[in-house]
DNA sequence: ACCTGAACACCGTTCAAGT
DNA sequence: ACCTGAACACCGTTCAAGT
């Protein structure tokens, strides 16, 4: 006679996402999971293969939800002012100011994405290039396509740069971090626009 | 009477950042450090508080050495070969390609610097500040003292954040990564030199 | 004054036994 | 077919006992 499911994946990576944000990676135990889902430890092993690949699955649902937060920064932002043809200046400036917004609201789930340690199983391919699909069409529009991945790169190093280092407490030195970030995507913004290229766009 | 020490604080950092290098940071237990330095493991907690107190002192030796590294930079590169007064913008590309060559040969003690974990003991609060002193005068140069600050800031979050990632595996979607890291090198350097300010220099 | 074995609390993970 | 207690190997850390 089976037994009714007293849990799920779902219920389990949502609980692991809980616990990671408010205890941090090192409270993130099995058995913490474990109890939240109202079950003991070895069960969570039907569905899970191990902690790393908790983990794993933990990263990915957060970078679709970070994709998704961009992908509406894109629809109710820049687009739906201007029309058709939004400026990729400001629309590069408000996806940087959406992208800290989630870090800020997720700083371990962010960390796991872009900082993973050694045990974390790798989120699947396609889910970073389609949370980064938005960025990578503006790139184009900015620097050219011939350029597009190495200008997508340049903002995502500064991006993802700037908020790990914030979170870390590593911006010691005084000084306004909300100026320094609008600096940098106003600079960066420049610097892509004025990208010399042999076959630029417009 | 008293025993003769049979190792030193050196020692366990210096057998820290080698099994960190080799073994990772879940390879990095105490035991693994006092087996290396010739001692049990409850010896080390003679000249360390805890692991984590352990981490943050191999994270400080690591900065000092990568501060070191890009001071040597400045010293044999630009300035060496222009005279007094080197180009800011080649330094700065220097400096870059430096930095990424130090992460290289150090991936899991930079990755202590730029992204630790929240049981890492922060390191001193002047190191950072010395290992990128040469940093913040290039700034200076490029973008003008008042906006020094938040260039340095763009740079050092720039080239942490493209590290972290390579690092990381994160750059999945084909095409050349270090044709990208110069790509985006030569853009923030023409970026923040074009920076407008009140009170440029030159 | 440093070093050690023994012990403690706590991990992740496995597995036979239950329903 | 899922769940569980018990067990295993392995952590970091403490401490009384040795020299």
């Amino acid at each position: 006679m089976p037994t009714p499911d007293r849990t799920s994946l779902d219920d389990i990576v949502q609980a692991g996402r809980d616990i990671l944000e408010t205890d941090g990676l090192s409270g993130l135990t099995m058995q913490a999971v474990a109890n939240r889902v109202g079950v003991r430890a070895p069960s969570l092993y039907k569905r899970v293969r191990s902690r790393s690949d908790l983990l794993g699955l933990i990263a990915e649902a957060t970078a679709r939800e970070l994709g998704e937060s961009l992908e509406a920064v894109a629809r109710d932002g820049a687009v739906h002012r201007s029309g058709a043809h939004p400026d990729p200046r400001r629309e590069i400036i408000e996806l940087a100011r959406a992208f800290r917004v989630f870090a800020h609201a997720h700083p371990a789930g962010f960390h796991l994405i872009f900082a993973p340690g050694p045990d974390v199983t790798n989120p699947d391919l396609g889910l970073l290039a389609q949370a980064s699909s938005r960025l990578m069409r503006v790139a184009a529009e900015l620097a050219g396509t011939d350029n597009a991945l190495d200008a997508a790169r340049t903002l995502t190093a500064w991006a993802s740069g700037f908020v790990s280092m914030e979170l870390a407490g590593a911006f010691r030195l005084g000084g306004d971090i909300d100026r320094a970030y609008e600096f940098g995507s106003a600079r960066l913004a420049d610097a892509l626009a004025a990208t010399p290229s042999p076959r630029r766009r417009r």
